[in-house]
DNA sequence: TATTGTTATACTCTATAACTATA
DNA sequence: TATAGTTATAGAGTATAACAATA
């Protein structure tokens, strides 16, 4: 007997759609990006940004899961094309925060328009099942947060 | 009035959290690929590659949505590894295929062991919610397939 | 001529570590 | 001394194009 439950055929094969479903939102950011002429990083960046709350390099570093030393060089990308901005803080002159330009309010906006839009298919299931299917994804999404370790910060906070 | 339908706002909402869960298994990917040693691009290879049929290169490339010319030096890196194999074809003699190792077979079940467990959440959810959300999953994935053009091959085929 | 895989080049991302200027 | 951001370096992925061998 197995020391622990063993998921059963049915949740595995539903499992399996979720992972498709991954790999195809994957590729789909990865053609979103493409078509605004950036890289997957910089779509990242400009997502986790947000309009009225300028964020300091380190916490965008948190954000992208990578060091702060790569951030320096995605930003600098970033700013030469006008879509963010650095700024310097009052109380601490050590620390730059991010801030969206205008145009970089407009590039995040067209990012999540082509992101955020759900598939026909999904609209089409109705309220119903939608709303069955966001309960079990929200407990799904806190599980997967509780399980991530400390250095997967991955978009934390 | 809007030419087209403009999705409910519940319909909204539970797609978020499917943006949700693509991060955090996005993440989740980074993770088992940093465990095992490999990049993003090496897990994505052996993930394509079945044990008992080998695939051109070029049919590679199509999967990992990139360049046949990237896909040499991805194999080059498997392939000092001992986790692939290239192999000359009978019939053509311009083609190589690629074949998993022995060592490419363990380590490709260690990869699906670690990402196909669905949380416990998942499971938890029960037989009749889980049927449903593979129904609506399957629509999606079904539409967003269709919806790919040729050139974001992505993993096609 | 067209196709398969390789090579070459230039850019981006990543990890690591040393450095600066502040605190 | 510790922290925020920068700089430097090396390895890997990506796009593009030119190339060799084969079809």
């Amino acid at each position: 007997m197995p020391p622990v439950q063993s998921p059963s055929r049915g949740a595995v094969d539903a499992w399996r759609r979720v992972g498709e479903l991954v790999d195809l939102e994957r590729c789909r950011t990865a053609t979103v990006a493409r078509e605004l002429d950036l890289s997957a990083a910089q779509l990242l960046a400009l997502r986790a940004l947000k309009p009225e709350r300028p964020l300091p390099m380190g916490r965008l570093a948190g954000a992208l899961e990578c060091d702060k030393g790569n951030v320096t060089g995605i930003v600098d990308r970033l700013e030469r094309r006008g879509l963010v901005e650095r700024r310097p803080v009052d109380h601490d002159r050590r620390i730059k925060v991010l801030a969206l330009t205008d145009e970089g309010v407009r590039m995040q906006a067209e990012i999540e328009e082509r992101l955020q839009t759900p598939p026909a298919a999904f609209v089409a299931a109705g309220g119903d099942d939608l709303e069955r299917i966001a309960a079990v994804l929200d407990a799904v999404v806190a599980e997967l947060r509780d399980a991530r370790e400390p250095g997967d910060a991955c978009g934390a906070e």
